[in-house]
RNA sequence: GGAGAAUUGGCAGAGUGGUCGAAUGCGGCGGUCUUGAAAACCGUUGUACCGCGAGGUACCGGGGGUUCGAAUCCCUCAUUCUCCGCCA
């Protein structure tokens, strides 16, 4: 979240760049402010009448010491009415900050200078397209016919263990989820990113942190008995390493990379591009994670996108990078970028990684701050994050991209990891 | 799952009702000494909030309670360790 300063000192400014994600922030603005005064004049009373106590129980303890019980005794009478006091400003004062702390929660990030206006994904600012692209060819089938054609997905079987949207990998299938999972790693780490195996269920702390409790709630699955999430994607237990932590200005960018299966409910999207591997409910991803100071962010996102690009030459696939526009940014994100790969036989682009510049917001949740050398004074560090990359789609554009009349050929990059470069 | 013990500052560890935001040691930082380093010695060393400032308030695993006063007593939850049971 936002912190209540900033807010307080760029009222107009937030309310001006939250217009950008169509998003009006003034009543609740005027309404935080007006709260901030209140709490700090309940601070203010409370604290003073805290320091009264204090001094008084302090006398009250030499007296007795010295043995003057009468007037020990008349001091405590004192404290009664002063303790009532305080109980109800402490009182007042929760309440206040309570409503503080959801209102706070309830006010996205402010998007970054450059992000375009817009409502939706079709506002969407295409920044570049890669030159191997092949136009739609209809003569080629969907990766769900070639999934069943060389028995490399059986989504029936996924249905009958636990539902739609759990495919089950098969042989081949199967070796090249493993291969592009260790390629992708293998990437990040020569990229520097430092590998981690998180937990893949967290904990309301950390669903918090990263921003996907409260508001996204019913879109991670919930383990009831033990109140767990099953994550939707690494980045939660990932950003969570830092929670509550100081770093020194030094470490940074403290560079981080994770294979997790990710889970999503994807309650509300049937019916919509979920055939195949476009949408499910279980799958795969790489994700590489930064914390970086907030002068270094801005460069770091460009290295983090530039990274995720490099994999896209690799793989051969026809891409293109798009720059989400304000109606597309998530509720977290102050500037994210998008890469989709084209897939000829459905004629259609797929998100394939989502690369964002979290700058503080998550930092603030997550109270993850750093210290300048020297100083003493602490600061939120800046969070980014990206799919580098998430498998479905990937893998869904290489069966249908690299599909031949002899099988399906695999590119070179990822040969050496399935040890086949053709399914037949 | 059962029984017992524990949880204090970066780490180790003292503190069982007042003078305790907390001894001491280690580590860190600054200095003296040294050609330099080490050793030794001296000083310093948590976070947040309120306040122009002086200063004040809160925090000893989390939450609640008793008391004029709680790191210290009580309740509750969590975690860790030991033993037993189960087990990849």
């Amino acid at each position: 979240m936002l912190t209540l300063n900033y807010i307080r000192e760029n009222k107009d400014l937030v309310i001006k760049k939250l217009n950008i994600k169509n998003f009006d922030a003034s009543e609740l603005i005027n309404r935080l402010i007006e709260l901030d005064n209140n709490r700090k004049e309940n601070i203010k009373e409370v604290e003073l009448k805290k320091a009264e106590m204090n001094s008084l129980s302090k006398q009250i303890g030499l007296l007795f010491r010295e043995g003057k019980q009468a007037e020990a005794n008349q001091a405590k009478e004192k404290t009664g009415t002063l303790k009532e006091e305080i109980k109800k400003y402490d009182e007042q004062l929760s309440q206040i900050e309570t409503e503080i702390n959801t209102i706070l929660t309830q006010i996205p990030n402010t998007p970054h200078d450059s992000v375009p206006a817009g409502k939706s994904e079709d506002d969407n600012q295409i920044e570049f397209t890669s030159t191997n692209q092949i136009d739609a060819d209809s003569s080629r089938l969907p990766h769900w016919e070639l999934a069943k054609k060389y028995d490399l997905i059986d989504f029936e079987l996924g249905v009958k263990i636990a539902g739609a949207g759990f495919p089950v990998y098969k042989g081949k299938g199967a070796k090249l989820q493993r291969a592009l999972i260790n390629f992708f790693l293998d990437e990040a780490d020569n990229a520097g990113y430092k590998e981690v195996q998180p937990p893949i269920v967290v904990n309301e702390a950390s669903g918090f942190g990263t921003g996907q409790l409260p508001d996204k709630e019913g879109q991670m699955y919930h383990v009831g008995e033990d109140n767990l999430y099953l994550i939707p994607t690494a980045e939660v237990p990932v950003t969570n390493i830092f929670r509550d932590v100081i770093v020194n200005a030094e470490d940074f960018p403290i560079k981080t990379t994770a294979y997790t299966p990710c889970f999503r409910r994807e309650a509300g999207s049937y019916g919509k591009d979920v055939r195949g591997l476009n949408r499910l409910h279980q799958f795969d991803k790489v994700e590489i994670v930064t914390i970086e100071h907030p002068d270094k962010s801005y460069q770091t996102l460009e290295t983090m996108v530039k990274h995720v690009e490099s994999l896209l030459i690799k793989l051969e696939l026809p891409y293109r990078k798009l720059r989400l526009c304000g109606g597309d940014v998530s509720f977290t994100s102050a500037l994210t970028f998008d890469f989709e790969v084209f897939s000829m036989a459905q004629d259609k682009w797929l998100e394939v990684s989502s690369i964002s510049n979290f700058e503080s917001y998550q930092a603030n949740r997550l109270k993850l701050r750093f210290k300048e050398k020297g100083e003493k004074k602490t600061q939120l560090a800046h969070t980014l994050n990206g799919s580098a990359l998430a498998l479905p789609r990937i893998m869904a554009a290489l069966l249908e991209n690299n599909q031949t009349d002899d099988g399906i050929i695999i590119p070179e990059a990822i040969r050496r990891y399935c040890g086949f470069d053709i399914i037949k």
